[in-house]
DNA sequence: AAGGCTAAACTGCCATGGTAGCATGGTGGC
DNA sequence: GCCACCATGCTACCATGGCAGTTTAGCCTT
């Protein structure tokens, strides 16, 4: 119940921003799984009619991060661990992809873009700035996909993964160990620079199983966040 | 501008409908590519007010079939064939993907279904009903991703490939040869039987490949519906 | 005290009206 | 003939009202 509001909206539609802030919160649990929501209660904390609220919802429910009941209500959607586990699946096997093209060709100044991404990522974690470290973590990710011109790709993943974000946030306040997750960056970055396909690809694999690895964990300490 | 509307809304919201009937007939290539809509034509067309209309809109763009210029006007989008490369590309990596798991574990009833479909396909193109090959060449793949419990992967590749529907209605025009797509669908049922990964993928890999092909000779031969 | 009924209070859904932004076509000035 | 200007008519966008379906609260009955 714990709103941020605050976010002006920049140039956008009343309706991207709804939906923008909507997404943040949910993502960073800042509401609760399973509390319900309804348009009349966001129009007025927003400030703004029922239609670009209802035209959000709608959008939030594409991606279940919102679970719309016709007539009765719609509610944060619950951690579904099998959506979870299946977003982790449709990642790996387009990053998987995408590092396979990265290490055929890269160019030397998208190799510096991610050296410099990494010494922020250490800096985010010595500053215990996780929020901002996850954002510089997808940026690391993002960067690959922009280099090898799959963005749509990327946007893809973008979509899936607001399911199991929620479960990151989580790993936060858990505190999971961090530094493994840089070594396997700077790996990535070392296989890309010395074209070892092999490497990249079983790095890759590993950094993203590392979530399987917490899910269970995770869920057994905070139950109430799980379907 | 033949439209066709006369499908029943089956318990769908209003909103829902018009989104299908309008994505059917994008798809078919019924409404031409670059061709301008508005809420006002839509709503008087399906009789229904302006609000469904505009959220089916909203719904078409996020599949970037349509594009809304704000305050401008609604366009059907020109086929981007950058885009159609990006979608085969997102589809093959997850077809591999779940086709190694198809490889290891199949049940007997799913490839039952399988032998059955082809032969559905068969009895399609010798009555030349395209149209209903094309559903029944998409039922063959899904049914492996529900084999496969990756439903929610298969449905990421549709959205992705409403994209490239367009491209396979174009084909048909084109007359290009159907029987080699069966003899990889009966290829696909024999690697998968035999559990014979390597050649599973192969055969995936030069499937969802064949498009490339067609690809530049459709732009050729119909360059009014590419941007 | 417990169960059943009704009415009020919600919900999301859809219709409709107003508005700002943009395109277009025509007019007047040069 | 050319161009700046403005009126008109379009667009998608948002606000608002009414509605049908659902939940909930409270009263009444037993």
């Amino acid at each position: 119940m714990a709103w941020k509001i605050e976010q002006p909206r920049n140039g956008n539609s009343v309706s991207d921003h709804v939906y923008e802030v909507l997404k943040k919160n949910i993502v960073a649990l800042n509401v609760k799984p399973g509390e319900r929501i309804s348009e009349n209660e966001i129009s007025e904390l927003l400030q703004v009619s029922r239609t670009p609220v209802r035209e959000a919802f709608i959008k939030l429910s594409k991606e279940d991060l919102v679970h719309i009941l016709p007539q009765r209500g719609t509610y944060i959607s619950y951690i579904d661990l099998n959506e979870v586990e299946e977003a982790r699946f449709i990642r790996e096997s387009l990053e998987k992809s995408v590092i396979e093209l990265a290490t055929n060709e890269f160019s030397e100044d998208a190799l510096f873009l991610l050296e410099q991404n990494v010494a922020s990522q250490k800096n985010k974690i010595e500053k215990k700035a996780y929020a901002e470290f996850l954002e510089v973590d997808e940026a690391f990710h993002k960067t690959i996909f922009q280099e090898c011109n799959k963005m749509r790709t990327w946007s893809v993943i973008d979509q899936v993964n607001s399911q199991y974000k929620r479960i990151r946030v989580l790993s936060f306040i858990a505190n999971i160990n961090w530094e493994q997750t840089i070594e396997q960056h700077q790996g990535i970055i070392e296989a890309i620079r010395t074209k070892d396909t092999q490497m990249a690809l079983e790095i890759m694999s590993r950094h993203l199983k590392k979530l399987n690895i917490e899910k269970m964990e995770l869920k057994r300490k905070y139950p109430e966040y799980f379907k």
